[in-house]
Order: C-alpha cells, then structure tokens, then sequence
DNA sequence: AATATATATATCGAAATGATATATGGAGAA
DNA sequence: TTCTCCATATATCATTTCGATATATATATT
C-alpha cells in the first residue's frame, strides 16, 4: 500500500473486530471514533475498493432481510499491516475550531453580541456532552477497556471546554 | 460569495488588521490560529484570487526589499461580508486525533509498547505546549485580549492532555 | 565563492468532505 | 390498501484541502 491516510487504518481496525459492510463502518464509527476521526462514505467506500486491490481486504457479497451486502473482511496481510502501523508513533492532532477563529477576531463585535454567542455556544456544548452518554449506553456494553478510555476522553475534553467558555464568560461579564 | 469555507474568514479577518500578501496570512496564521485552525498555501492563495474576482478584496502589486510581492487589502464590500460572518453561531469543532485512534485500538497491542508511546506521547504534548511560550513571545505584544484568551485556549488545551495522559499512563501501570 | 536559508508566488496530485443519486424493506398513517 | 417516511445500503460527484514541489531572488553563513 502506498497511501497512509489514518482512515486507512480505522477501517483496518474496524474488520478487526468482526467482517463487515462499508456501511456497517461508516455507523460503527459514528459511535465510536467520530467525535477525535470521522470518515465520510465518499472515503470509506473508495478505501475498502483499494484495499481490496492491494489484497488487505477481500469481500463477499451475502443477502441480508432480503437486502444486498458486502461483507469486507481482513486478510492476513490487512491484520499484518494493521499490527505495524498500531506500533507507530501517533500524528499530531489536527483541529478545525471555528468558535475560537470568531473568537480570535471578536474584537470587531459588540460586547452583548459576543456573550449571547458564548452562552448559546456553552449550551451546544453541554448538548454534545450529553449526547456522549447516549453513545455510551449504546456502544458501551461491548467496548473493551481502551475504548472505553477514548469515550472518557470525549466527555472530559467537552467538560474542558465548557469550564473554559464559562470562565471566559465570567471574564467577559465584570 | 457563494462559498463559505472558514479560510475565506480567517483571510479576510487577517486583512482586517492591516494589507498584506499571500506569503504574510500563511506566516500570520502559522503564529496565531494554526493551533485551533490552520490553512496551506495551496487553500489561501486559490480563495485570495477567487475573493478578489468576487470584490471581496483588491491587490496591489509591490516591491519590497528588491522582491516582488502582491499586497491584498480588504475592500468594504469585504469588510461588510466579514462581519455579517462574525455575528453567525460557529459550527461544531472537527479533530484528527492520531493518538486516540490509536488508543481506541490497543487492545491488539502489547502493555508495554502502549507505554511507551504514551510516554512519548506526553513528551511531544509539553513540547508543543512550550512552543506556545514561544509564540506568545513572537506575537503576544500586538494581541489583542482576544486574541490572548485563544493563546490560553491553546495552552490549556496542552495541559488538559498532558494530564489525561498521565492518568492513564498511571491507570495502566497500576 | 559557495551554500543554505528566508522570502514570495503558484500549482499539482491525492485525499476528504458534504451532498446527492439510486434502490429496497419495513413501519405506520390515511 | 396504498402512500409516505425512514432505515438500510452502495456509490459517485463537485468542491475543498493538504502536502509537496517548482520557480526565483535576496540575505546570511561558511
């Protein structure tokens, strides 16, 4: 494989648990990984073509309740590049934070307009962290120990944030 | 302006401060918002041509130092669209968080290869996070308040992640 | 004089996103 | 019953973005 992109290997990582269909992945990381990695359909099913290609994956077409399938599953080339690249260092984080680009150009805002977008984004926020323990309820059960580590993870770091925009709030107010 | 991409923003944010080439967004962005959102000379250089067709902004060939440069400066039409952007609700943060991937994996992998690329993990966090220290010396005398709390945002964020890895790296010795 | 680094613009291939097209099955309402 | 809506499922398309590279000149270092 020439390509190294991590959504490579979070598909990898998902058929390492158990076979499955693209878009078996696609929801299965919508649950799990999508809050620090999400994927979208337009790479996941480009992916699963080209690992197949390359001979990491193979797939096998089934009938489930009467609808078409394609099942993926990791070959032994796909569960020995996979075991490589999991002994790696990690990339450094990569963050798309549009809140804080308005808030680095807050300056050219009047100051009532800056608190009621910070309260309503504290109140998305504390949404968010809510939704968390929906997932939790829903993926928890059959996550192991380190998955379970990256889901206290997302709810810490949604707490983070909330403590930090209602202090920034606080800031703003005296 | 049909597009809304961030990076429009962020351009037209930067030439709100003062006129300024391509080469000088890039270098502004590399000391300010790279952090919570950065952007490559193959995404600026496209939206600044795009803008200027637009009537977002205008250029303005220079020579500076015996080298050619191309001066962008806001227009008010420009001005106008930066802040009707600036009042909007921002949307929800996106991350590519390598490390956690990983994580979420580790259960193929041997304790003692998970701690050490923990450790070096946390190594690489302080590092980055005094890097801050560095810029905040390089651009922090011309910030504005804003633009200081998103610097404190970027150092908080170190060190919430430098904490929480030292927690597992504690849970898991133990 | 030679080499490396910083300044500066620009573009390219590869990858990712967000949206949409297509189609079927099942649930519930009219 | 039939109609509509939603979930399942695969796939692709236009647009955006990244990361790398090409090109060229000025300055600093050796």
């Amino acid at each position: 494989m020439i390509s190294n992109s991590i959504v490579d290997y979070i598909i990898l990582g998902c058929l390492s648990t158990q076979p499955m269909s693209g878009y078996d992945i696609k929801r299965l990381i919508s649950i799990s990984t999508s809050l620090f990695y999400n994927a979208s359909y337009g790479s996941i099913y480009p992916t699963l073509k080209k690992m197949e290609e390359a001979g990491l994956v193979d797939s096998q077409e089934a009938v489930e309740n009467g609808r078409f399938k394609k099942i993926y599953a990791l070959t032994a080339e796909g569960q020995r590049e996979f075991m490589e690249w999991l002994e790696n260092p990690p990339k450094p984080i990569v963050i798309k934070n549009d809140m804080l680009v308005r808030l680095f150009f807050y300056r050219n805002l009047p100051r009532e307009k800056i608190l009621a977008i910070t309260s309503a984004h504290i109140e998305q926020l504390k949404a968010f962290r809510l939704e968390l323990d929906e997932i939790e309820s829903l993926a928890g059960q059959e996550a192991d120990k380190f998955q379970q580590y990256t889901l206290r993870w997302g709810k810490d770091f949604y707490v983070f944030q909330i403590d930090w925009y209602e202090k920034l709030l606080h800031d703003l107010e005296v």
